[in-house]
Parts: structure tokens; C-alpha cells; sequence
DNA sequence: TAGATTGTTAATCGATTAACAATC
DNA sequence: TAGATTGTTAATCGATTAACAATC
């Protein structure tokens, strides 16, 4: 069953939705869920829901709906969330602190064993528990640690260098939050944050709605 | 002018990529670019780049492309990056830290002003410059400031009743970190961050990739 | 002029939503 | 049984891509 279909970026988001309400309900005590109860709650169209949760391969019953505790199973399986990956992160800084600071990003499936900085008066220190080693070693340690993902939070300038290097060693993935699109081989999985590009669709609309006092609420 | 009409979020997301990639090119020097040049180098389809750009009202000349500094004042107008707004930031953990750290953020059209915490340890001091304040004061706060973003970094289960008090004070926008759905009255923007939802690509295909050995690179 | 690029309309593609028989 | 919900196929909707005349 290593049968790889494709499956939808839109669907692929809504799964980690589908899990935290799944999870919620599972503690309440619920066992069985339908797709229109869950509908209702996030507010999607149910057969968007079912259609999602088919790609897991859990099965419902007519009338009854899933069993809570399988979807759950079969959804974290689906993600690969219950297989955890060793990752290195580049760029010690804010946002490098803050993700290393994340223990739930294991539940994930991410596990950061090591930082690594540019910055002499970071390199040796520890961060949450983690080393912060010097940049020249990442690509050695990638390859001698058979390390899969690497993490990049160093300033937009210097990501395509580490993102390079990272490659050198072996890498499988990498989870970009410096704002350029990076060159890599096409074997590489890259997934881009983009933090502040997000903010494009907010400043817009607070901009509008200041423009335009408030025509009506709802 | 203030004629809004609808703009796909799609469109919205690749709106910061130009802006970005034409700052670049400005500093190089360019005065023109075209929509093919920077279809090339994002790989992006040009007429796609064309249709985008023509939401920001400015026009090109055939054979010549677009006028760098008008298209990037152009986008940063309509994305109203140019229009700063004070922000008030939730939950002083980790993420909040980093946030705290982005002076850029201003350049994003967002300051932050203040955080605030349950934590009495955290309660008076002051986070790069800013003053992290009791819970208690952010409604009161808000209404008093007019402060029209609320920033959202605290655990999910006080989310909400976080977002209920930005709203009774009279905010406008959230921007979520926080992995749930909040519920919110409809005038009220939201932009939701999911940050680790968006591993649920990467942890994904990582697993499918370790599995499937590697059929043929590209 | 010749030809690259714009602006715009039409065709394609894929995701969302609707419809409905099967089933518990 | 009656009826809610599943699984699945068809219809709709919107975004991406292609086509092409206008233009510098």
C-alpha cells in the first residue's frame, strides 16, 4: 500500500485541523464522529471533510459515522506524524529560539538535535538543550548524522548558502522561513514559511476597512 | 478609488515574492523589469505574474515591462505595507519573544506596542523595548489605544478567551498563532498561521520518501 | 521595421460543492 | 422501518494557463 497518489496542498492542511478536533472530542470521551459534525464545527462543507478524511483510507458506517480513536491513528500515520525525523536548524536568532523552544514540535514528527550559528558568541552555548555549533560544520554533520531535515531561520541573505550546504550533505527536506525562493534539485522537498507573507491578506484588509468606515456588519 | 474588489488570496501570497524579488533588482539598479523575467525567475508562469500585478493599478509598457520603483510602491500601497498600524501582542512565550524581536515587522505594516502575559514573573519587564503588561488590561487597553491588531501567541486553550477580550475592546484584526479555530464575530479579520500545519507537507513527504527508496532524481 | 511584451479574452485544469444510491 | 450518514459520481466554481491582437 506504498502507493503514493497524489493529494491535494488544500487537503493537506485541513488535516492537522481535522486532528486537533479529532484529539479534543477523543479526550471528551467521544467515540465514533461524523464528517458533518465536523463540518458543522470548522465550518466546511461535509463532503469537503469526507472527501479529505478518505486519502487517510479510515472508513466510516452509514449512519454511525468514524471511530474517533482509528481517524486519529489514521491521520497521524497519513502525515507521517508518529515517525519522528532528526532536523538541524540553521540560525540562531528570534525565530531559531522560538522553534527550538517548541518540545511539541516532535508531535509533528520534527525533532531538532542541534542548532548551528555563524555568530562566535552564540557557538558552544546551549539553547533549550541543544547545541549551537559552528555553520562550517552543518554539512559534515548532515552527512554524518544522516540528518533529513533542516531547518533555515538565518536572514534571507544567507539562506541560499546554508540551504546549499545542507544539500551537500545529504539532506531530504527543508523547512525554509527566510523569504526567498531558494534554488534546490528537484529531489529535494522544500516546504516555505513565508511568517510575514501571510501578513499581505491582514494589513490589506485593515487598511480597507479603515478606507471604508464599515459598511454594515453581519 | 477605494473601489475593493475581490483580490484571491492566492494572488495575495505571491504579492510579498514580487515585492521582495523587485526590491532586489532595484538595488541592482534596474529600472524596468517584465512580467516574463520574473515568471523566469520565480517559475511562475508570466501571465499569471501579469494578472497579479494588475490588482496593484499599475500599468506596463509593451516591449518594456514595468517601471521597478513605481511597481513596488504600488504593491506596497495596495498591500498597505506602507501604512503602519500598532499592534498588541498575546502571550510573551517563545513565539511571542521572536515576534517581539522583528523590527522588520514594521515594514509589514504591523508594530507591536506591548505584550501581555498571565505569568507574574513576566509581568513588568520588558521584552526588546516593550513592556509585557498584566492580562487583565488588554481589553481596557485596546479601547483605550485603539489599537486595531491583536497578535495571538498564547497556548490553544486560552486562545479564545484571549480573542474574546481583543474583540469587546474593539479590535479589527488577529493575527492567530495558535492551532485552533477561533470564533469570532463576522466584521472581525483573522489570519490564521497553523505554523506547524504546514508540516504536515514536509513530515509527509519525508516519510513517503524514506519509504519509496528514490525512484529516479530529476 | 521586427519582435518582445502588454492587456485581455478564451480554454483548461483542479478543487469545491451538489446530488443520490447504498447502508447501517 | 425510517432516516442520517457514507461513498461516489456529476455539476459548479474559480484559478491557472493558453491564445492573440494591440503597442512600443
Amino acid at each position: 500500500m506504498s502507493h503514493t497518489s497524489y493529494v491535494s496542498e488544500a487537503t493537506l492542511r485541513r488535516l492537522p485541523t481535522y486532528l486537533h478536533l479529532l484529539r479534543t472530542h477523543h479526550q471528551q470521551g467521544a467515540e465514533q464522529v461524523s464528517c458533518s459534525a465536523i463540518g458543522k464545527e470548522l465550518r466546511l462543507d461535509p463532503t469537503q471533510v469526507r472527501k479529505d478524511l478518505e486519502v487517510t483510507g479510515s472508513v466510516g458506517r452509514p449512519r454511525i459515522g468514524f471511530p474517533v480513536a482509528d481517524l486519529i491513528e489514521a491521520i497521524e500515520t497519513f502525515l507521517g506524524w508518529n515517525n519522528v525525523h532528526d532536523a538541524f536548524l540553521a540560525g540562531a536568532g528570534n525565530l531559531g529560539y522560538a522553534l527550538l523552544g517548541y518540545d511539541r514540535l516532535k508531535d509533528y514528527g520534527v525533532h531538532i538535535v542541534a542548532a548551528f550559528d555563524n555568530d562566535p558568541r552564540k557557538i558552544g552555548t546551549e539553547v533549550h538543550g541543544r547545541q549551537v555549533l559552528p555553520i562550517g560544520r552543518l554539512e559534515s554533520l548532515v552527512q554524518r548524522m544522516h540528518v533529513r531535515i533542516g531547518i533555515i531561520t538565518v536572514p534571507a541573505d544567507h539562506a541560499q548558502t546554508v540551504a546549499d550546504r545542507m544539500v551537500a550533505g545529504g539532506i531530504l527536506a527543508i523547512w525554509n522561513f527566510a523569504p526567498v525562493s531558494l534554488r534546490l534539485p528537484q529531489h529535494i522537498i522544500v516546504q516555505n514559511e513565508e511568517l510575514y507573507y501571510s501578513l499581505a491578506a491582514l494589513s490589506r484588509q485593515v487598511g480597507d476597512r479603515l478606507r471604508s468606515p464599515r459598511e454594515k456588519g453581519g
